[in-house]
RNA sequence: GGGGCAGUAGGGUAGCCUGGUCCAUCCUAGAGCGUUUGGGACGCUUUGACGGCAGUUCGAAUCUGCCCUGCCCCA
């Protein structure tokens, strides 16, 4: 394990500053001898492990949690055209049995529909099997060829939630769609991350899909990161794979599918979004240590301190909190720059002047001191958290706000997506954005922009002068 | 996809061109002992490396080849 000690680079310099966290708030180690492939560190395992809580707790409440095997044989995977297009650069490939060639090469999944959708085809009888709505977290495989990056451009996704869902109809099919985005805006409402909702161009859509609709946040450095994507898949799967259902009439009918997933770029999003200069800042919401007690020992009082601190500790940790007693035998100052870095949000000090005059002193990872009375301590500490991570939300919400300027011409647009996003009229032709993405060396993000930070208008194309309505230009992770 | 540069202990570096010691060095690194403790303490003792595989050689961190990993530039 690593020490903390040691300047992290400023959060200006953001490229610096993402590598250097993950290792010296023990996120991710990159040392693993093979590209793209990164270590959890246990630290960041923990906020991926209650991150993840918070996600299979909204996927719960209406989907049912499956588990899917890794490989899925070339024989089935090679089934749907558009969708073996979109990924045959990117699988990775198990040719070999110990030294025996397989008869059927198997593919590490790069998604899974090709593994579950032959399944579907056998569960699903009746529409009284429909709607069907089952998601799983698993890892994922992509031979990527470009600059891989923790957490953000991985060859092994370790974390992908993906859901599949079933519908007899399109419209119920559409309405999912809306209904998953909904819970991915709340978990990233709990993550105190701010997002941007968008219709991703048609050449930019899931292989296989109608269309995609994108979750982005904004990075630090005014790139965008998509940290979430639902996909309506109409029924091009079900003809492939033969997944129909007897309707009331006795008739056999094709289902309509979506399809929407997450990956640990929800992690790297909370990370770059409320990291400072001074490392972590985690929301209490998923910080695997909510509150940290360093106990300040001074010569002969020690074992006085020690058991205040003890005391204190006990009386979190029966109200629920994810409470750390931190006696280690350094300087306290030591200690509040180890767990600063972590991101713990809150940190309670407690000394022998505390002792005497029966209080505690609270300090949030944002800075803010606060002298609490020892009786109601409990309910002291559950009120900084909660305004500590409304905080968290409105900063995070008022950094993307600025990152996001509108733009009337090229010029305006190339000077925008230097250091955030642009909002443009475009005509949605395939030719005006090849000419934007050329001029301005960013891409298009999506039209048909969700977000209450936006105004979407119609107004005449930037690159054309036709018709055109607002979409989203920006450089992209 | 094309080209360039690099990899030395936990981290940072020197040495490499021009092969040769018992010991390379710095640190907010590790282990140990003691004194300390309201924002990164100090002293002493000590540990530990030449990315991997092959080759050349009496001898390789140093030369050659391949591989792996990382960074930069161009498409």
């Amino acid at each position: 394990m690593e020490e903390d000690t040691g300047v992290l680079p400023r959060k200006d310099d953001f490229s610096q500053w993402y590598n250097e966290i993950l290792w010296r708030a023990e996120v991710m180690d990159v040392r693993y001898p093979v590209k793209g492939l990164y270590v959890w560190y246990p630290h960041g395992f923990a906020v991926r492990k209650r991150a993840y809580g918070i996600l299979r707790d909204l996927m719960d409440r209406d989907h049912a949690e499956t588990m899917f095997p890794l490989l899925i044989p070339e024989t089935e995977f090679m089934k749907e055209a558009t969708h073996i297009k979109g990924f045959e650069d990117e699988v990775y490939w198990v040719t070999h049995g110990g030294r025996n060639e397989l008869d059927v090469p198997l593919a590490l999944r790069p998604t899974s529909e090709t593994a579950i959708y032959p399944m579907y085809s056998l569960w699903i009888r009746s529409h009284t099997d429909l709607p069907l709505k089952l998601y799983q977290v698993v890892n994922t495989f992509r031979y990527e060829t470009k600059h891989t990056r923790p957490l953000i451009r991985l060859r092994e996704i370790t974390s992908f939630k993906e859901a599949h869902t079933v519908h007899a109809t399109r419209e119920e099919a559409a309405a999912q769609v809306e209904v998953a985005l909904g819970l991915y805006r709340e978990f990233y409402d709990s993550l105190r991350v701010p997002v941007i909702v968008s219709r991703r161009p048609a050449w930019d859509k899931f292989p296989g899909a109608d269309y995609t609709i994108a979750v982005d946040t904004v990075m630090p450095d005014g790139k965008t990161l998509q940290i979430g994507t639902v996909h309506m898949l109409g029924d091009h799967f079900s003809r492939t794979y033969d997944i129909t259902y007897e309707d009331a009439n006795g008739e056999q009918q094709y289902v309509y599918q979506t399809c929407y997933g997450i990956s640990e770029r929800s992690i790297a999003a909370v990370i770059s979004v409320h990291g400072d200069d001074k490392g972590l800042v985690l929301p209490p919401e998923v910080a695997p240590i909510e509150v940290v007690i360093v106990p300040i020992i001074v010569g002969k009082r020690r074992d006085e301190v020690l058991s205040a601190a003890g005391a204190l500790e006990e009386e979190f940790r029966n109200a629920g909190f994810a409470v750390k007693l931190d006696a280690r035998e350094m300087r306290p100052g030591a200690k509040y720059y180890h767990w600063e870095m972590r991101g713990v949000p809150l940190r309670i000090e407690v000394g022998p002047r505390d002792i005497d005059a029966n209080t505690v002193v609270a300090v949030t990872r944002s800075g803010k001191k606060t002298t609490l009375d020892r009786r109601g301590v409990v309910e002291g500490v559950c009120s900084i958290l909660g305004e500590f991570g409304e905080e968290l939300s409105q900063t995070a919400r008022q950094a993307m706000a600025d990152r996001i300027i509108v733009a009337a011409t090229m010029e305006e647009t190339a000077a925008a997506v230097k250091n955030g996003v642009a909002v443009v009229h475009w005509c949605g032709s395939q030719e005006c954005a090849e000419k934007i993405e050329t001029a301005v060396d960013a891409s298009i993000i999506g039209s048909d922009i969700r977000s209450d930070l936006i105004a979407v208008s119609d107004g005449p194309c930037v690159a054309c002068g036709g018709n055109g309505t607002s979409a989203l230009i920006a450089r992209t992770y």
